[in-house]
DNA sequence: AACGCGTGGTG
DNA sequence: TCACCAAGCGT
């Protein structure tokens, strides 16, 4: 793409963007908060998932005081389900940072927003070209993926050098006068029409400009290195009933699903029986004996980078005090009332199976 | 620089 | 069933 083409594509991109882009419900306004939060809710999310998500939020936490004041726990809450869970620790963090040291609303400088919590590269771009018209070049998955078609780049757009290009080539691009408008039709384009597979190049508004789309061979980029293997973990938990109330332990702060509740178990060592490895991982951890276990089912679920085969049981309390391991906390709850902890979906998927046999004690 | 970090949709 | 992927960030 040769210098002299730039303005022509950013006409046609931008006329096919007003034309008849998504109302989505963050670009039905200019509150730098609302594009904030929609920001970090998009990142590696898409949208339909997010929508729901943002719109419960924002009602409950309509500005960043509001956010700022509320508990960790109902931020998590109504984070619940949306997964990458630190990016609701950050936000409300960096909330409370703005209050403390902002006056509640968004820095001048982007370089400022940049250093909050959860604040990278990508979202400090994304809020101040489209809230505050600055000329800042977004480069997310669309943005790659877009431009390493235009260029049919033969550098993996996930190595350091394919990655300088990408970004050198998204600020060449932008249209400085309307900053925020690009950013979005850019992604936008890659939502809709360049998209990972079967892209729709028939309908693209610049692929006048694209060398894959004129190699008719849009389809093979970006290139990538080679993901890793997903290892599967089996592990086992127990729903241990005291009194007609279950135990649910908290983990950590920090790391995968933190703060999040859970019943306690662990992984079960190779060879090892899934009845025994549940006995052993609830002493463990929570401190106690059980007895009476009886299988619930089995669940299987992916995380991030790792899957695991969860083996549930139910069991009774036996005895012991609880003396936690790697959970923060714990708490007896009414099977009834689990839905108001934050629970992580694969724990959300055991619940059915506690519902099956009635949520009373098992006999 | 390369990992760790959720969940749901899709071919 | 599985791999791949989605408006990334922190360490």
């Amino acid at each position: 793409m040769t210098p002299r083409e730039i303005p022509a594509l950013r006409r046609r991109l931008l006329a096919w963007y007003d034309r008849g882009h998504r109302p989505l419900p963050w670009r039905e306004s200019r509150d730098p908060y609302r594009i904030w939060v929609s920001e970090v809710m998009l990142q590696q999310t898409r949208v339909e998932t997010a929508l729901d998500y943002y719109r419960r939020f924002l009602g409950r936490f309509p500005t960043i005081a509001r956010l700022a004041a509320a508990a960790p726990e109902a931020v998590l809450k109504a984070w619940e389900g949306l997964g990458y869970y630190a990016r609701a620790r950050n936000l409300h963090r960096a909330a409370r940072a703005l209050v403390e040291r902002h006056g509640g609303r968004l820095p001048a400088e982007p370089e400022a927003f940049r250093a909050l919590p959860g604040v990278g590269d990508y979202t400090a771009a994304a809020v101040y070209s489209i809230a505050f018209g600055r000329p800042l070049a977004v480069v997310d998955g669309n943005v790659r993926r877009v431009i390493a078609r235009l260029l049919a780049l033969s550098l993996a757009v996930d190595s350091a050098a394919g990655g300088r290009r990408v970004r050198e080539t998204a600020e060449r691009l932008l249209d400085r006068g309307r900053p925020g408008d690009f950013n979005q039709a850019l992604m936008e384009l890659g939502a809709l029409v360049c998209t990972p597979r079967r892209p729709a190049c028939p309908g693209c508004p610049i692929r006048a400009f694209c060398r894959a789309g004129r190699e008719g061979a849009a389809a093979d980029y970006p290139r990538k290195t080679r993901a890793r293997p997903v290892p599967t973990v089996p592990v086992a938990v127990g729903v241990i009933f005291k009194n007609g109330r279950v135990l649910v332990t908290r983990r950590p702060e920090r790391g995968l699903l933190g703060g999040l509740w859970e019943f306690p178990g662990g992984k079960i060592e190779p060879g090892e029986d899934p009845r025994a490895a549940c006995r052993r991982e609830l002493a463990e951890e929570t401190g106690l004996a059980v007895e009476g276990l009886e299988p619930l089912g089995l669940v299987r679920h992916a995380y991030s980078h790792f899957r695991v085969v969860i083996h549930a049981f139910r069991c009774r309390f036996a005895a012991g005090r609880v003396r936690l391991r790697q959970a923060t906390a714990h708490r007896w709850v009414s099977p009834s009332r689990l839905g108001e902890l934050a629970l992580p979906q694969a724990t959300r998927r055991l619940l059915p199976l506690l519902q099956e046999r009635g949520d009373g004690a098992p006999r």
